[in-house]
DNA sequence: CTGTTAGCGCTTTCAT
DNA sequence: ATGAAAGCGCTAACAG
């Protein structure tokens, strides 16, 4: 009647379940691995013992027989509550589920040491290829000897001096093609909204930018270019600052969309005690939900972080599943699409035409 | 020279390591236990030879053996995609890394199979606990017997008919009181955008809304309900069905994000044809980043998506960590907080105070 | 301090 | 069609 103090009792095993269905653990085990060479009869019985027991086969015991794959991926990103990385960790898991794979999801924070003690518990627990988002620090931990030879992609970041299947966003065509369609437009005046610079696609970012302006022939002024922000928070202040300059720029380059986030805040918050502010056109990297209404001149340079999650999945799985093709590291870098510049002021600005994308 | 087939040599084992070292198994084991009883020279030669192999412990392995924990846990949320579940997994993640613990996290999107599936799996990998966010289908597979007694934590929604420990927003309490405060307002006509009926939440959401009605003699026009939006895109088309209305609604309650973003550009949308178009007041149910600055009068009810993921992780741990404290499942409730209508319209908008209307 | 033995839950191999 | 034995990588328990 009393369960007692419910001791957690230990999860039945295959021996339980045989002994139940009056057989030998081998025919539990064969029937739980598709039945071959056992009796429709015996099958049945052994069903109705795992039932009754509530027996799930131990894959940890499983895994660790030779040659035995654990089906499990690691995957370790910066910010699981950046939209964006859900969303990647969506495509990762879609892809994962696709091939019979679970995923180990860890959040490092942008923190090192996070990634690294994150990074050796996976192998240790046997996973078959790791997903990384390097937070940017040094990374010998990701190194393959380390890992002992699990393969690796990289997502979104490169790692210097890394060998490793790599899938990137196309930052700096994306950021000169951007930057280069509001010069077209006339500005000459760009301001800059980055986040830490030891992230790779803030630096990527900040290259194909500063290629734009020299095209145009515009030195970048160093007191419109601010870096660092991490949150939306950090990014309004940077624009906020930005906006009381006695020479604000007219136009603003905002390298995702944390820093999106806190410039649309920036300039909505003005708004509202000055209705009459006209703000200046951002360039958005990353898209962002309702930003195209906030009527702020917008230029959206967007991409999918699904699918860059599910191209990573993609190439491990590659390797994963045909060891035989697979060579050298590939590097892949995914297409953007920058739009036009919506939310024009009306009387201002000419139409611009040119269509670009991927 | 030539690396051949390139094998994908297995991993190292201890026995490799002890053999390198030149001691036992046994002595590389109690090295990385911590090195009790190991003397400091032999730990390092041990060391060395777990570098140069680059030897990770199987954890798999070891969590067969009796007594010791898998350290992992499961998580089944239904749509990575929401920024809403990605700061619940965030949660979920923080609080169990504080745990020494690993979280195996699979996506349902809303469908049953998938979490049975997912929920087996997990338990077959040996979690010591799952949180779940249940889909709302049925639910056998959720039941004790069926987990191996696997401590649960429901997550966002209940199932019915089924102990376990669950964490839920205060949906009713939210909506009835936003709902409530609109009505002070003066509004008498009030839309509803809800998500699918079978969800829990948006039962208890449109329960707190019937319920504010009530109280004020107003009976729920059908016409102005609308159900089953489960993305942004549907939500848009069922508020602007809304806005066609020949007598469309002056406030439209808003079930969660999706809807709300949904709403808002549809609003948006049209105020670019007709910039005199007075939006209707919307309730919405979940924070939305911009949607304050959409200027649209907007009373949000928010919440913590991250405090419900890290709250549910620690309800699990706590029967995890604690077994003797435990006892029969728990219900919280999370406070909701109902903020004030804001951008309400300046001219137009007679002050109305706290009257209702008949 | 260190090594030997045994066995965790499972399945491959080899009988029967 | 079924079972017995042996062993995967690891570590308690017990020597020494």
């Amino acid at each position: 009647m009393n369960p007692g103090p419910s001791r957690p009792k230990a999860a039945p095993t295959v021996r339980e379940v045989a002994e139940l269905a009056g057989v030998s653990p081998m025919t539990v085990s064969r029937t739980l691995s598709g039945g071959k060479n056992v009796r429709r009869e015996v099958q049945q019985r052994v069903m109705d013992a795992v039932a009754t027991l509530g027996y799930h086969r131990n894959e940890n015991a499983r895994s660790i027989r030779p040659g035995h794959r654990s089906d499990l991926i690691g995957v370790a990103i910066t910010n699981l509550a950046n939209p964006y990385y859900g969303h990647f960790a969506l495509g990762v898991e879609e892809v994962a589920a696709q091939h019979g794979r679970r995923m180990l999801l860890g959040n490092t924070g942008e923190d090192v040491a996070r990634e690294k003690q994150l990074v050796s518990d996976f192998v240790g627990r046997q996973v078959e290829g790791l997903i990384v988002v390097p937070t940017g620090g040094a990374a010998d931990h990701l190194k393959g000897t380390r890992l002992g030879d699990i393969p690796l992609v990289l997502a979104s970041r490169t790692v210097r001096g890394l060998k490793a299947d790599t899938v990137l966003i196309d930052d700096v065509n994306g950021a000169y093609e951007s930057t280069k369609k509001v010069l077209e437009a006339g500005h000459t005046r760009i301001g800059f909204l980055g986040n830490v610079i030891s992230v790779a696609t803030a630096s990527r970012r900040y290259e194909g930018f500063c290629q734009a302006l020299d095209e145009f022939g515009i030195e970048s002024d160093p007191g419109l270019v601010t870096r660092g922000q991490q949150d939306a928070a950090a990014a309004r202040k940077a624009m906020e600052a930005l906006l009381d300059l006695e020479d604000p720029p007219t136009a603003v380059f905002s390298t995702n969309n944390r820093n999106t986030i806190g410039a649309l805040e920036a300039i909505g918050q003005r708004r509202l005690r000055d209705p009459k502010l006209s703000p200046p056109t951002l360039i958005a990297f990353d898209d962002v939900e309702l930003a195209h209404l906030m009527q702020v001149p917008l230029l959206v340079v967007s991409h999918n972080p699904k699918e860059l999650g599910a191209q990573a999945a993609r190439m491990l799985f590659e390797r994963l599943d045909h060891p035989e093709r697979a060579k050298r590291p590939r590097l892949i870098e995914l297409p953007v699409a920058v739009g036009d510049i919506l939310n024009q002021p009306r009387a201002k600005g000419r139409r611009v035409k040119s269509v670009a994308g991927g």
